[in-house]
DNA sequence: ATCCGCTTCAATGTACACAAAGTTTTGATG
DNA sequence: CATCAAAACTTTGTGTACATTGAAGCGGAT
């Protein structure tokens, strides 16, 4: 893949990110292709990775539809992270290095120089946080040093994403609270303590599911 | 995705599964669009979504090359599968219904046939159990009523599929074994045993490695 | 007025042709 | 004989035209 498709694959999960095209809108290869500037080969290209990463859905000679997310998915992806990314610390707690712990310290500080500038509020503040946050949940992921678990979480970490604007930003106690949680990962994984680390993340991930959601969580004996 | 680009796909992945191109082999579009007798077009498409599965890696530019495992990586795939895997039973437990412990207890009865069946030996008898084996655990996920696990899961079953020809076919007391434990899976299940069937199931998974593997093993504090 | 079937149209699926990139061969030069 | 560079060739990347399919609109019959 290169310069073409790339762009078109690029631009378009761009698009969807951002919320620029809503869950479930249709999408007109025709039209994409004139937006974008490219032919619509590359256009299609384009569709079929972002099919593969679960962010749209295309139905045989129907065309390709914007991920839609329900209340109770968002939950199972939740739940599905809990599982990859907890497995993936307890494998950092063994096999990362200082140079990890370093970078996730980093990441962690930054997120607190965020708190402590003052008039930052609601979407810049959100945007910033989201950022950073992703920026330490794939430094974990690449510390585990597994890149196939790495794969497997990237895609689902995305999924939920797609319905931010629905579900409103988080509010400063909350972002506050979640970097606390941070900084007890990266101390569990220094003290390079698996069992430990795997159930702060997984506290961490499942307690930061929008409200909404816990109406519809699975017990917990399901998760374990 | 219709007629032309499905046949492209399933025509190459089972070249791919059935070991009648290599790993690490090139591919070259051309080629395979002679042999299958599609287009390109349809080649590639084909070809993309094979790379989405795992099944093959393409480099820009370069061309696409069937998928190697070395010994250690099939090890991380038995992991990651005795992961999610164990998830799915625990919450096929929960969710399962008695129809598919009737599918699971079918698909085991056959094994068991199977083995009664005199005459049958080495790649006859594996073929036959791969088949049933590969539908059990199907089973077994799907009971779990998540598709989202059930998708990730299914891709990683596959992988090893591609060097089994280097691993050699299993005796009859290794399909013995295995079948036993099928059994004991179905029975915690029955019993809506979350985490005796977990366990069940990592045991069965991990056991079933290759024995050129265990050399390669994690430790096991990391899975868990 | 409603339902069925036909026509029309819009969008996706497939093939092919040309462009760009990479690899191999060949030949000249030290 | 080795080395490097340029040309020829092979293969992948992209654009465009045509084929096929599904959906929507229209018209007639009951």
């Amino acid at each position: 893949m290169t310069r073409a498709s790339a762009l078109a694959y690029e631009t378009m999960r761009r698009w969807i990110l951002d919320g620029e095209v809503q869950p479930g809108q249709r999408l007109i290869e025709e039209d994409l292709a004139q937006r974008v500037g490219v032919s619509r080969t590359s256009i299609r290209e384009g569709l079929r990775r972002l099919a593969a990463d679960g962010l749209v859905r295309t139905e045989a000679s129907r065309g390709s539809f914007v991920l839609e997310l329900s209340t109770a998915e968002v939950d199972e992806v939740f739940q599905l992270r809990a599982l990859l990314e907890g497995h993936a610390v307890s494998l950092a707690a063994v096999h990362g290095q200082p140079a990890d712990w370093e970078e996730l310290t980093d990441i962690a500080r930054q997120i607190d120089a965020l708190l402590g500038e003052s008039g930052l509020e609601g979407p810049a503040l959100f945007a910033r946080f989201q950022d950073l946050n992703h920026r330490f949940h794939q430094t974990l992921l690449r510390a585990s040093r597994s890149s196939r678990l790495q794969a497997l979480a990237k895609t689902l970490i995305e999924l939920p994403l797609v319905t931010l604007k629905q579900h409103g930003w988080p509010g400063e106690v909350q972002v506050r609270r979640s970097n606390q949680q941070h900084w007890e990962i990266i101390e569990a994984l220094r003290a390079r303590d698996p069992f430990l680390v795997r159930l702060r993340l997984q506290s961490h991930l499942l307690g930061a599911r929008p409200r909404a959601m816990v109406a519809q969580m699975v017990p917990a004996t399901a998760l374990m």
